[in-house]
DNA sequence: ATATATTTTTAGACATACCTAAAATTATTA
DNA sequence: TAATAATTTTAGGTATGTCTAAAAATATAT
């Protein structure tokens, strides 16, 4: 499995939860930041390889294989996530182009005994779920942010976007994991909100809380 | 710069030891198991991006840009062996096809923490110096056992081979780094030996004996 | 329902890194 | 030193993964 093949799977991986069927090739290439016909191109390839289901114009899907594949990589991209920050002293902002590149790396015994080595964790630094071995991904039940009430309250328990920016925004906010978080009032004009954040009141925008996840009470 | 410039770079600094002067075109092929023609391709490729000097018919050698470079990439494959062994239970014949994926990974703050983290180790877990962050590499004075005569000793400071095969030897007999080795008697049909191997007596042949390196006493 | 817009695929190129076969150069030896 | 052998380079070709531009299919809107 190249590194090209294997980025297409993660992507589609990926995808696959925003649109519940299949992946439309363009999506696809907006994520990837490459052509549509690029695309097409390796949709052939994977499909060829029995790594996705693809009829000409209506998207993709994972086969169990392909799927499972995905899911590995995932693993250890959350994996070394962990490594990184636990013991390499990484924010969580800095992990992911590092991890980007360790998640390629093949040999299952390391993937195996790092796991033992963190612990058998079950989260990464961003809250997002570490795919067991055999592909298995636990679903939490989450809800972002946005789509709060006022006098809802909750913990946050992951972010949407793993963009540098954003969680170094929140780093100034003093927003991370497993922090309490209650959503105060909210703005009609602009759905930006005012949120109590371990007893700290603060103004976030309408785009910042949609990009935060906590698990009601 | 590409993996497979970098895999070019790293065997001409490995083959400049065996060779004082420049490298031939055909050595490298042989040690990547490839082609002259595409070394030659390589060459010039490096050449333009000065990170050798290349003349045609005269082999290449490393510009100080190119043997730094190289020796990064060292730096990083046998800080990985450490980590490897040491924390993730390989064994030393275990380890190179990984940490010859993991060389490739790029992130200044990877290599500077994980450093940090083993503890700044100075060999790997062949007895391989590791490379500092400037590119000195710390020369020691190790001479291979078989260039030893009978009554001489020393400790097991290296191997000259990283082959699986001849490590998971070397572990049936018992020798590894920090050995006590002591030649009790040479046969001069064919140069096998008995030693003395931390107080146990056993006999190599020569090319076992021309694969370990002794610091003398 | 037909025209228009959007999405997707095809066709044909390009760069990388490899290959084989033949030519050029350098080294060896008689 | 001339002939032969070995090494190295060149020339031309292949597979991967990308691209642009044009064609085909699907979706949308009047």
């Amino acid at each position: 499995m190249t590194l090209s093949e294997e980025n297409y799977l993660k992507t589609i991986f990926h995808l696959a939860r925003d649109f519940d069927k299949e992946v439309p090739t363009n999506a696809i290439a907006e994520k990837m930041e490459t052509k549509a016909s690029s695309v097409t191109d390796m949709l052939k390839k994977l499909a060829e390889k029995k790594l996705v289901h693809y009829k000409k114009y209506q998207g993709v899907k994972l086969t169990d294989q392909g799927r499972f594949y995905a899911a590995s990589i995932v693993r250890k991209h959350r994996l070394w996530e962990v490594f990184l920050v636990e013991n390499l002293n990484f924010t969580w902002d800095e992990v992911h182009d590092v991890a980007e590149q360790l998640e390629h790396v093949k040999s299952e015994k390391l993937v195996d005994e790092l796991d033992e080595f963190l612990g058998k964790p079950t989260v990464d630094p961003h809250g997002d779920p570490i795919p067991d071995k055999s592909g298995n991904v636990q679903r939490m039940e989450k809800i972002l942010l946005s789509a709060c009430k006022p006098g809802e309250s909750g913990t946050c328990v992951g972010v949407k976007s793993n963009a540098s920016r954003f969680l170094q925004y929140l780093d100034k906010l003093e927003i991370g994991l497993g922090n309490e978080i209650e959503i105060l009032s909210k703005e009609p004009f602009d759905q930006s909100m005012v949120i109590s954040n371990n007893g700290k009141k603060l103004s976030i925008s309408a785009l910042t809380a949609n990009n935060i996840y906590i698990q009601k009470k």
